[in-house]
RNA sequence: GGGCUUGUAGCUCAGUUGGUCAGAGCACCGCUCUGAUAAGGCGGGGGUCGGUGGUUCGAGUCCACCCAGGCCCA
């Protein structure tokens, strides 16, 4: 027996089951161990954070690596799949600083480190559940009982491991970095954050005089928008190429770019023109004599990054607020100004506004200027300023110590090793992560934060030597804490714990304290090849040979400057190769409109409804399918619901026929052994279909184009198995007995469906299961092998040839459809062509049976029908002949077509005059096409043609008639939920001597298709329900008279 | 502002190295089939292929610029 799927259940109803099957009998676990021994396919899982709530876009990328590593199981290759968690970062702290009430950094250290980091601990698992209920129900197997967590001492040890090696050689050093600063909170931004609170605002837009030294009168003319700036000037910055001038204006002359004098609104003259670089070295009178500088300051220097696009083209410098700024001072060895404290107020040093907050001081600092004859204009302008996004306050840019990798040192080397990455799509590993590659600066490592990898790196309070220990082990040995205790073994790799603990220097005895930061979190997630097997502490004698590198990640794009980066940075200096060979790239998932998903906007799609609604399969297709991964994908709710209708429903339906009648004839696929060779046609033909599917599934599989795959597989279930196959063979299926006819219809579609279900496995993991487990006693479908196409059984002729078929039923429908005689009303001849002779006699059943003709006719001549036309064929004709194509088209479309073909058919080649050419056509430079002739029923599509004798005699009127009487009586037994198997008993009435007369002639037909045992007719219509036949009224009732369900036919 | 990417029917998407009349599914409207089907079939309406220019005998496809969405970076 072979257990009925249930093709009512809901979705979530159908699921549930199997996923507790999966659990009750460990097959996750078996889908790994039952492949011991085989070669790895090392897959590695990038850790979300489950601070949030997963959504829709989380389903994507967990689909995609689910159904590769599923696939390749199939393949034959062990997978290991263990699950992980990012911990770390800011997000979490900001989380809890928003649950606590608290902004500033100031009041996490007065709540307490310890248990501020208590709390960071806890929010990471917040929505750890959903997550777990998530790639439960999605089906996504992840080893989730044993994850590795980027907060666990062992990976902490690792990533200490990681970071001591850049330490050692030499790449991790310590300079200022320039970082959006918000003077509220205490805390420089993240980019991300940065980007949340862009606004536009109006600024004072003010150009200052510097007073140029040993020259009367004369002065750079520099624009900026913050003047606070202005008191840590240091230099001025001009374009080497560019051109300047110097003009003459009332009382004094101005030195500006030559591009920007537009903004001079009195009158001038100029006295003289320069190259930007004609002032190099020029000195100038300092701004502001607050701070006295401690190298050479206050002159000209050159810089590519100036541009004519606003200001004067001369550049005020302050390098410790500005990126370009801190560059320049680099290059030219500027003094290094910095008279604002972290709360960004002026130091006491700034003795006229000390105490203020810098942006407040700009009015006061533009009037000293005005008032020391030094602002040449002042004006308000509206531009795009930074704010912060979680209390409003102004960034400041802001220069500030920070530890970096010297990550430039190794370019190349990434760079190299990127080039042997594939990357799916091609275009991401080339450009957009190539460019980045390009650019590359060294990776800023430090954050001046609490929860994450404290830093390892102790610096001696004395003399400021460096050490750094690589393990827990290695930091006992050297530290003991703060009140002369020794380093328990057991002490937690956090702040604050190994704040607590210090070092004695070796160079002068003082003590070592570990320096504050935390390191950014990306280092963690790029880490987890090694830290996840706690390398190189365990595992190491199989690392390089099992655990390193991934053949396969796959992230969304997002994680191109994040994941992917971080990934290739720290594998590539400890190992010389990348940690992935090829990386699978997924777009977003946007709203229906094309629009991000997020909270705030209230578009985001529950992913748990979704789940709920329409099932996980259909989910899973439905996001492989609609468009490429790499493509941003629309989600669309309705696309869910037509995948589950139209595919996941065909396939549950073809499935539950198949159980249903060949439980019906007690049908065991292994009692029969009928070659494929000895099958009919039509099985034949499936089975070349399916093995023609299973080729190019796994050519997709293997290149990752699951969209194509998928979308193969779901057009040959719907229309080749479904649609066609099936359909023609229920007339097989319903006869009596056990004919090799029957036989080789439920060995061929058992086959069919046992291999779709290997095939679907890796997309549809449920449905397919179920199907597996009706067809076989046999465990599980995902510890199958995945199906191997049989080149032998692939019939490429017979392919084609069954497609003549299929069109010469479609344009046979279209044919009655145009005639509006319904397919019920049998006709009596269909005019084929007879260059198919051979193809139709062989399948002509399938024609007759479908289109309800008596005959088939076969015509060698189907002018007799239509008339040719004739266009040229561009591509054989156009690249000779060029622009003369317009008039070739225009000459033969003026031509006898019938008599041009007649002369091709007999000499092979025609020869034509257009514009002094002589143009040789045959048939192969041609298009011919067909139109109908008058009184025909005609349709053509490529070689195939097809005609209908429209005439309905009686006896074809009558076999109308009892088709009709058929379709009335089987629709009533429908109606009355009747048994597939139940006999019957028919009663009528009526009055038509046409309809008796058809109930005589055709009682045998009647009987067989609606298992009628009885016919009788009444003598009144009491209590019989009333059908319209062909414009006859007919009184009918069914009557169940068999109690016997499963009896067979007789 | 820069880099990458996308734009084809009301919606979701195909469209090969440039070649004939630009396709499919959904939705809508007819008709039709059906004792596996939440399906299927036939037909219909619906398109300035984001826009403008260029190359070409010929552009949805190649080139330039512009517009809009998205991601990343400023």
């Amino acid at each position: 027996m072979f257990k009925k799927i249930n093709v009512k259940a809901k979705p979530a109803e159908f699921e549930k089951p199997i996923r507790d099957y999966w659990k009750q009998h460990n097959i996750p676990q078996k889908s790994e161990d039952f492949r011991e021994g085989a070669p790895k396919f090392v897959f590695y899982e990038g850790p979300p954070t489950a601070n949030g709530m997963p959504g829709i876009h989380h389903a994507m990328s967990r689909t995609l690596k689910d159904v590769v590593c599923r696939y390749k199981t199939m393949r034959g290759y062990q997978v290991n799949r263990k699950a992980g968690w990012d911990t770390h970062g800011l997000p979490v702290e900001i989380e809890v600083q928003k649950q606590l009430g608290i902004s500033v950094k100031k009041e996490i250290e007065e709540y307490g480190i310890e248990k501020f980091n208590k709390k960071c601990r806890e929010s990471v698992f917040t929505y750890e559940k959903e997550w777990r209920e998530m790639t439960n129900l999605l089906g996504y197997w992840l080893d989730l009982d044993n994850p590795y967590i980027t907060l666990k001492n062992e990976y902490i040890e690792s990533v200490w491991w990681l970071l001591n090696q850049f330490w050692e050689k030499g790449m991790i050093y310590q300079e200022n970095k320039i970082v959006p600063f918000c003077p509220s909170c205490g805390t420089p931004l993240s980019s991300h954050e940065v980007a949340l609170g862009y606004r536009e605002v109006e600024d004072p837009s003010v150009f200052i005089k510097f007073k140029v030294k040993k020259a009367e009168d004369t002065y750079f003319l520099a624009w900026t928008t913050t003047p606070w700036t202005l008191i840590s000037n240091v230099a001025l910055v001009v374009h080497p190429e560019y051109k300047y001038v110097k003009i003459k204006v009332v009382g004094k002359y101005l030195i500006l770019a030559k591009a920007r004098l537009d903004i001079i609104k009195e009158k001038y003259i100029i006295v003289e023109e320069y190259k930007g670089s004609d002032f190099k070295n020029i000195e100038y009178e300092q701004l502001f004599p607050f701070v006295i500088p401690d190298k050479k300051a206050f002159y000209v220097v050159l810089g590519d990054y100036v541009t004519m696009e606003d200001g004067t083209g001369i550049v005020h410098t302050a390098p410790a607020f500005g990126e370009d700024d801190y560059k320049t001072g680099k290059k030219y060895d500027l003094p290094f100004i910095q008279p604002v404290n972290e709360e960004g107020k002026f130091t006491k040093e700034v003795t006229d506004w000390a105490g203020v907050f810098v942006k407040d001081a700009d009015k006061e600092i533009i009037r000293n200027l005005k008032d020391r004859g030094l602002l040449y204009y002042r004006e308000q302008i509206k531009h795009t300023y930074p704010f912060c996004w979680r209390c409003n306050s102004p960034l400041i840019y802001f220069a500030r110590k920070s530890w970096y990798i010297k990550t430039t040192a190794f370019a190349d080397k990434m760079r190299e090793n990127n080039r042997k990455i594939n990357w799916y799509p091609k275009y991401v590993g080339e450009k957009r992560f190539g460019d980045w590659l390009d650019n590359n600066v060294d990776w800023a490592i430090s954050r001046d934060r609490y929860w994450g990898t404290p830093l390892n790196i102790w610096v001696c309070e004395n003399c400021g030597t460096q050490d750094s220990p690589d393990s827990i082990q290695n930091l006992i040995e050297k530290g003991k804490m703060s009140n002369g205790k020794p380093v328990p073994k057991d002490i937690e790799l956090h702040r604050p714990y190994v704040d607590n603990i210090e070092f004695t220097c070796s160079e002068c005895g003082g003590i070592m304290r570990r320096t504050p930061e935390v390191i950014d979190c990306w280092f963690d997630s790029g880490s987890m090849p090694f830290a996840q097997w706690h390398y190189p502490f365990e595992n190491q004698d199989i690392f390089d040979a099992e655990l390193f590198p991934a053949d396969f990640i796959a992230e969304g794009i997002d994680q191109t400057r994040g994941w992917f980066y971080t990934m290739l940075a720290i594998a590539t200096f400890i190992k010389g190769k990348s940690s992935y060979k090829s990386c699978l790239v997924n777009e977003l998932v946007l709203d229906k409109h094309g629009k991000k998903m997020s909270k705030s906007k209230g578009n985001a799609v529950d992913v748990f409804k979704i789940l709920d609604k329409y099932g996980a399969d259909a989910t899973r297709w439905y996001l492989l399918s609609v468009s490429p991964p790499w493509m941003p994908t629309r989600f669309n709710e309705e696309g869910v619901l037509e995948v589950n209708n139209k595919f996941i429903g065909t396939l549950k339906n073809v499935a539950s026929f198949f159980a249903t009648y060949g439980n019906i004839d007690n049908f065991e696929y292994d009692e029969y052994k009928i070659a494929v060779e000895d099958r009919p046609e039509l099985d034949r033909w499936i089975i070349s279909r399916l093995n023609s599917v299973i080729k190019k599934v796994s050519e997709f599989n293997e290149k990752y184009n699951l969209t194509r795959a998928v979308r193969l597989l779901q057009s040959f279930v719907i229309n080749d198995v479904s649609n066609w196959y099936v359909r023609r063979i229920r007339k097989r299926v319903w006869a009596s007995g056990m004919e090799d006819d029957k036989v080789t219809a439920y060995m061929t579609l058992y086959e069919v469906l046992l291999t779709v279900s290997k095939l679907c496995a890796p997309y549809a993991p449920y449905i397919s299961e179920e199907i597996y487990k009706s067809l076989t006693e046999k465990e599980s479908v995902h510890l199958e092998n995945y199906p191997v196409h049989d080149k032998n059984l692939i019939q490429p002729e017979l392919e084609k040839e069954m497609q003549y078929i299929i069109d010469i039923v479609s344009l046979a429908r279209a044919a009655r459809n145009e005639v509006q005689i319904k397919i019920r009303q049998p006709l009596r001849i269909l005019y084929v062509p007879e260059g198919l002779k051979d193809v139709v006699e062989r399948m002509k059943s399938l024609i007759i049976e479908e289109i309800n003709i008596h005959v088939i006719e076969f015509v060698k001549d189907k002018t007799r029908f239509m008339d040719y036309s004739i266009k040229p064929d561009y591509k054989v004709l156009g690249p000779k002949y060029g622009k003369h194509m317009s008039h070739i088209a225009q000459t033969l479309q003026n031509m006898d077509a019938n008599h041009l073909i007649d002369i091709l058919n007999k000499e092979g080649v025609y020869h034509l005059d257009v514009d002094t050419n002589e143009i040789k056509l045959t048939k192969e430079s041609l298009q011919i096409k067909t139109q109908n002739k008058e009184g025909f029923v005609y349709g053509e599509e490529g070689d195939v043609f097809v005609a209908l004798d429209t005439r309905i005699d009686d006896e074809l009127l009558l076999e109308g008639n009892a088709r009709e009487l058929v379709n009335k009586i089987q629709f009533m037994r429908k109606e009355q939920d009747f048994d597939i198997m139940d006999r019957i008993e028919i009663s009528f009435y009526t009055e038509s001597d046409e309809i008796k007369e058809t109930f005589e002639k055709f009682v045998d037909y009647i009987q067989k298709e609606t298992l009628a045992v009885e016919i009788a007719e009444m003598e009144n219509s009491d209590g019989l329900k009333s059908w319209n036949v062909n414009g006859k009224e007919v009184f009918l009732q069914v009557k169940v008279i068999s109690e016997t369900p499963h009896s067979k036919i007789s």
